[in-house]
DNA sequence: TCTGAAAGTTTTCATCC
DNA sequence: GGATGAAAACTTTCAGA
């Protein structure tokens, strides 16, 4: 699949489809200065090519039910591939790991769990963190305020 | 806006749409057991609550143009409330802060930079950060990898 | 009050130029 | 890239549980 490059009109649509997916092929032909089939093309190929992965809604923190969003910095004691397969494998597979990311620093991973609850929480911190293979040490940062929570790339 | 009691329904759907919000309502209503009807009507309960935000389409950060991820935790010189609004206001007027948290911790904040590259994230980084108010000291973390990125939310 | 079904409208999809 | 017709989806309305 070749990442075909990208004109003006797509960055123009590719930041609307971030902002909002829900809008008509024509609305957005009249937003970006383009017919609706040729749009519909346009979105099409960002599917086959891979650039869009899917389209979801997108739940407010704030209003869910007592959403309580965490950030974790984890440090493994080890450096083997094996090590952190084994950890990713784990974190991954439970799905209150809304994030996580493999990061340069003095820390090997950030996650960010996503929960009901404190209770929830701390039962899901100990079967996710506790329970990990690996680690050497971690650090909770609990989440006061999600003040902008998105997952917009910029595309030039 | 009375956040109403959900029922199991509820929770299949959202978990759902916050997989795939692509399906159509005959689709979700075969998966959820309602009628194409019953589960329009209740989506747009969701909307109208503003439990359900947006819906957006999702870039892959692994094909999208180079895209650069970089977490930055960040504590402020003063604790005033005007010095963690200033702070907030300049952070969050940048359209490259992907996401951005008010945390417990050593850090007052976490916020992921989006770029396209290494040298735009360093102009971002001089942009967000260094002409940012009230900031005492922060640290950056490259993403190396992008294991999971979703936004998704349990809602029990 | 919520569900299911049907009618009317809009959007999307595929093929044409 | 634009335009058209067919198919599909969505929206609204209404009757029933």
């Amino acid at each position: 699949m070749p990442p075909q490059p990208l004109d003006d009109l797509d960055h123009h649509l590719l930041a609307l489809l971030q902002q909002d997916s829900g809008k008509t092929l024509a609305a957005l032909g009249e937003l970006v200065g383009l017919s609706p089939s040729a749009v519909q093309r346009r979105i099409t190929r960002y599917r086959e090519t891979g650039l869009i992965t899917r389209t979801v809604a997108v739940l407010d923190p704030r209003t869910a039910t007592d959403a309580l969003l965490a950030i974790c910095a984890v440090t493994l004691d080890r450096e083997s591939v094996e090590a952190h397969e084994e950890f990713r494998a784990h974190l991954l597979a439970n799905p209150h790991v809304q994030q996580l990311y493999n990061v340069t620093g003095d820390h090997d991973y950030i996650a960010v769990l996503a929960t009901t609850g404190i209770g929830q929480h701390r039962s899901v911190a100990d079967e996710v963190l506790k329970s990990a293979p690996n680690i050497r040490r971690y650090t909770t940062m609990v989440v006061l305020d999600p003040l902008r929570t998105t997952l917009t790339l910029p595309t030039r």
